[in-house]
Formats: C-alpha cells, structure tokens, sequence
DNA sequence: AAGTCCAAATTTGTTTGACAACTTTGGATA
DNA sequence: TATCCAAAGTTGTCAAACAAATTTGGACTT
C-alpha cells in the first residue's frame, strides 16, 4: 500500500486526462475483492460456475472498456494484482495471458505489463484467422463494409476540413508512384482509409471499418499482386478523393460502392486462384 | 532459442494407449512440437520472442482452423498435453484459460476441455472492446447504429425465414406483458434484437450491433425506467415486427428509424437526468 | 437380467515455493 | 556531466500438492 508512486511515465498530455491513475482504480477493486468469497454464484441470469482466472480477466476487462485502465498504461506487478484481486499468481497469470493473447495487454520478460494501443487491427488479429476463409465469408464481409464505409465516406464529404481533404487527395494520387509495387501500395492503401476515417469524425463507425478493412487485408495482399489491380484502385481512389475535396457526398459514395465492388471482386478472384493452388 | 529445445523431461513409457479420437491430432502435433527449435517464426512481420504459453495457444488455435479439431471434440487432459507440448502444466493452463476466454474451448471442473459450437457470437469478442470508449459520445453512437441497424432490418425483412419472423413477432408482442417491469423488458429487447440480428444472417452486422448495442445497454437501464418509455418502445417493437413480417423493407427500416430516434431521445433524456443527479 | 445408486478414480481448479531470464534502476567511475 | 555496470525488481517457467467437481465401474436393488 505505501508503495512509492513508480509511474512516472513521460507520457504526453492525454485529452481531457482525468486525475486518475490506474493504480486508484485497483485500490478501490481491492476493496471490493476481498469480501467473502462468493462461492455461490450471484443472482445473475446464467448461474455457471466461473473459475477466479475468467472472473479476473472480465474484471480487468472491464476496467478497460470502462475506460479506468487507458492505453499506454502500465500495470501493477503480479505480486501486487495477485494480492489485490486475492488470487494466486499462476491464476492470475493465466487471465493476464489470456488479455495478452486478445491483444489487449501486452509484456515483456523483465517488464511490467501494460495495455496496448487497443487498436483494431490489434485487437481483430487473434481472430481473423476464423473469418474469411469462404466465398460466403468474403460476401459478409463486403456487405457489411458497403454499409459501413460507404456511411463514412459520406460524412467525410459532410465533415471533413480542408487539410483533411488535401490529406486524402495526397494520398490518393501518392498511389501513382506504386504500380509496380505492391507492398508499398498496401501501405498507402491503409493511409488513404484512414484518412478518410478520420474525416469523418465518427470513432465508433471508424473502429468498426478499420476492424473490417484488417479483417481483409491478408487476403488482399494476394489480390494487390495481380496485375493491373494497383493502378485500377489508384484511380478509383482519386476519383473518390475528388469528390470529396468537391464535398459531393453523392458522388463521393457513388465512387467508393464502385471502388469496393472491384476491391470484393478482386479480393474473390485472388481466393479462387489460392484455392487452386493448394487443392489438396 | 535454443532453450526451447533442451526440454528434456524423463519421458514416462511410452505406453501405447487407446487411439482416443482426438489423440490423432496431437500425436501428429506431437512429432511437430519435438523439432528443432524454430528459431524465429515463419516470416511473420514481427520476431518478437513469444512465451510457450502463447506458441501453444497459438498452435491449437491452428489445430482449430484447419479442421484437426473441431466444435464438440475434446481435448486429452493437461497432463497428455503438457507432455505432448513439452511444456508445464501451469504454462499450459495460461494458453487454454486464454483460448476459453475468447470463446474457442470450454472447460468444466472434473471434465476435461473441448472445443465450443464456435459461433460466431461468441468469437467477436473483440468488437466490444473496439467500440467502447470511456467518454461516450451519444450522437456518434446513435449514427453508427443507424447505419448498421437499418441495413440489418432491412436484410432481415428481405431473407429472414418464416420461423425467424414468428419468432421476432413474438419477442415483440411480448413486451406487453412488461409495462411495468422494467428489467424484464430490457431482457426481453435484448431477445428482440437479438432476434432481427439473425434475421439478417450476417454475422459481421450482426456482431457489430451487437456491439453497439451493449455499449449503450446500461445507460438505457435508466431510460427504460422512465414513465412512458416501455409502452412506446413496445408499440413500435411491434410495428417492426409486423414490417418484417410483411417482407416489406422500407417500411421496416422506416419504422426502425423511428424507434432507434426515440431511443436515442430518451437515452439523452436519461443521461442529463443522471448528470443532474450526480453533480460533480 | 436390467436399472439405480454410491464410492473410487480421474480431471480440472488453485495454491505455494522456487529458480531462470530479462529489464530497470541507481551508483560508481571516467 | 555522461557512461557503464552491478544489483534489485519483474516476468517466464517449472514442480509438487491439495481441493473440488465429474466420470466410471461395480455393488446393490428390483
């Protein structure tokens, strides 16, 4: 308890930073972990025996969600959560590598843990491996991408301001410079989504198109080495990138349903000729 | 490196057992697992030096995805496993308690592990994380969720069987019974849309909303308590129901509008009130 | 002979203790 | 003042043991 204030941390002004600091947020949930343990379940919906490791992780969890432990942030020592949550530490280990291997925390041997950047690339990853491995999947996927981006694309028409809009153009005519390189253009690609998603000003319909665009991109990787796909794209993102910059929503949607109609076309292609290849 | 090679437990007589069904899998694994230390991983983009713990979560994981083990298979015991990953069981126990809390095994006290239904429910955990920010911004929330659940009613009056429109329709008129009850309603509106989100038999959407949807589920707590509120969203609960099961789209998607308008009134409604109340 | 019930064996859940490997910290030295 | 290194701190891994729940097999009953 009168462990010295070690977080000192260089880290820059974060908006609007409450005075909070993570170690408050486990003092207080050490009050609450120590009374008698609730062998029996509580009154919940679904009376299922949870082991202390899961009642943990969802109590770290939710720190997270809740916002109490912030990106960047760095833990307590195990010895000091393993006190605080009143568990062992091979329990709590085993609820803090399951964090880990969701992409929500992170460690290193000889260093605390903290929490990662919770982006969504980061946090889809463990799980793309699941999704999009059929023609059905793929399907689902650019349904709900239609839906998603197109509405973003839309706003950042609306919204956008101006560096934002110069920022998109830039992006989408660096894209000329790639037709013979393929990695380099992924790397554009993802800077001109972004930068539409930022245009758009909305982080929840962000979130939700970045995860789906990451949900993607190995695929894709595949359908961006086929000929003629790179500069194809490279066109259709400065058209979108013009119609922004006029702040024409309709155009600029009009645009990107094309755009995404030859991105799930291609993507298509790329998985038949991978299912050729390795028919087994 | 080479420190993952020098496990060189006293290896227990190899008693050749009964080949268990699933034992297949891991014996093939087991000759893997055995090889010369792979020093850095396959071309990934990252060589960051992993736990075993994280190696072997992610090597049943693979297991998973190829097809080697699949929904209702059960796992041999820790003690077979750790012997054939060459790993404790403590270090073990870190990548199963991860792969249970994501959603992809199951394990009960005294039973051994085995692999869940893997529906897709329960495997896009991680949107929830993605979509909940700690400052919670209404107006942003309700735009995302316009756009995604007007195009999942609008998929749902187009695709959902006669049985899933029943059963929306039932989920609706329910709601009458609860004018008054204000937990049992909110547990009967989870039903409700959880019920349009199959409709839709879009599993992207589907988690998306469902993201969306508990994110704001516990400020709607204190709406829902409001006078007048449940009534309201009945009726129109009802007059989606009937939309769908008319199989006509825009009138399902115009009636949605509405109702997730009012929602978001009396949401805002709620949480000046719980501003008032909680001044700081 | 078939079904039921109970106790033993099996298996996961949890704890304690120990050591190895790596990182960070603080002081000594140039 | 800046650099380097040893000591302290922290995570990674293993081993052994017991508690708690489930499975299993046999004894008992009908």
């Amino acid at each position: 308890m009168a462990r010295a204030a070690t977080r000192v941390k260089s880290e820059p002004p974060r908006k609007r930073q409450a005075p909070l600091e993570s170690d408050v947020a486990f003092s207080n949930l050490f009050a609450q972990a120590r009374k008698p343990a609730p062998k029996v379940e509580v009154a919940g919906v679904h009376a299922e025996r949870r082991s202390v490791s899961e009642q943990v992780a969802h109590r770290i969890l939710s720190m997270v969600k809740s916002g109490n432990l912030r990106p960047g942030d760095r833990l307590p020592t195990e010895q000091q959560m393993g006190i605080a949550f009143g568990i062992s530490r091979p329990a709590l280990r085993e609820a803090l590598k399951a964090l880990s291997l969701m992409g929500i925390l992170e460690s290193r041997q000889g260093g605390r843990y903290s929490v990662t950047d919770l982006s969504p690339s980061r946090l889809i990853a463990p799980f793309n491996v699941m999704l999009s491995t059929n023609d059905f999947d793929v399907n689902e996927h650019f349904e709900a991408r239609l839906v998603v981006d197109l509405e973003l694309v839309r706003l950042c028409a609306l919204r956008a301001s101006a560096e934002q809009r110069e920022r998109i153009m830039k992006h989408a005519v660096d894209g000329r410079a790639f037709f013979q390189d393929s990695v380099g253009f992924r790397l554009l690609d993802i800077e001109f989504h972004q930068s539409l998603n930022d245009g758009a000003d909305n982080r929840m319909l962000s979130a939700m198109a970045q995860g789906l665009y990451d949900v993607g991109l190995d695929i894709r990787r595949v359908a961006s080495e086929m000929k003629g796909n790179i500069k194809k794209s490279v066109t259709q993102h400065i058209e979108i990138a013009e119609a922004i910059a006029q702040r024409d929503p309709a155009k600029a949607t009009k645009a990107y349903r094309r755009h995404l109609e030859h991105v799930r076309d291609t993507t298509l292609a790329a998985m038949r000729k991978l299912g050729q290849s390795e028919e087994k």
